[in-house]
DNA sequence: AACAAATACATAGTATAACAAAGTATATAT
DNA sequence: ATATATACTTTGTTATACTATGTATTTGTT
């Protein structure tokens, strides 16, 4: 099999989707730390995401004023920085799940 | 509302999307030529497709053999470049097509 | 006690693909 | 004559995922 366009296709479909997971992830939860995101995405999609990807994501979020987030002390252990969803955020999810529920019903149609 | 962030959105989920609706409409009905399709798949999703982005997705399809094309000169016109999908790119696309509907999945149940 | 692994966040450099813009060329409508 | 539609191509810019590396704390293993 052609796996090597797979990985390929796989990483670039996750430009654009992996900012519509986090939200929605988001608007249905509200509170999410970023370590646990990529852990709760894998558990649910076998989505992998990168470290290295996912911190620069939740910034560029929080640079959109699409979450906020907020530092939080554990009694034990690193702290943790904590996401919550914004009203403007919501209305962005809202937009994009129109956008990918019209690609969808028409990749199903075919 | 975030016009301008949705709009960079959807241009950052077309990595991948695009190359998966391609394929997908060439399994279903097998030739077309460039031009065509940009006008097909607005016709079907809205989505708009810059020609800049069109041309040079196809010769990456057609480097990794997912497709083949030939010219077919017109009685009138410019000739056109039609391409077919290939074995390789037909099984390319059932395996995009799972991981598409693993993450739809995952989207609906939230 | 020493070391590995898991937790938790951050950043620099690389690769990929969409896009705008420009170009070539033919045919048709004004 | 000029604009618009058809049809394909290429160059430079931009955004984002990934690898690799780094910091720091806690827990489990030998």
């Amino acid at each position: 099999m052609n796996n090597e366009f797979i990985n390929k296709w796989i990483s670039q479909l996750k430009k654009g989707t992996l900012s519509f997971l986090v939200l929605s992830i988001l608007k249905d939860e509200k509170e999410y730390y970023g370590y646990d995101l990529i852990n709760e995405i894998k558990k649910r999609t076998a989505i992998e995401i990168a470290e290295g990807t996912l911190y620069p994501l939740m910034n560029r979020l929080k640079d959109e004023n699409l979450v906020v987030s907020k530092w939080v002390e554990q009694s034990s252990g690193i702290p943790r920085k904590y996401y919550n969803i914004t009203a403007s955020g919501i209305d962005t999810v809202v937009e994009m799940t129109k956008y990918w529920n019209n690609i969808n019903k028409t990749i199903n149609s075919i």
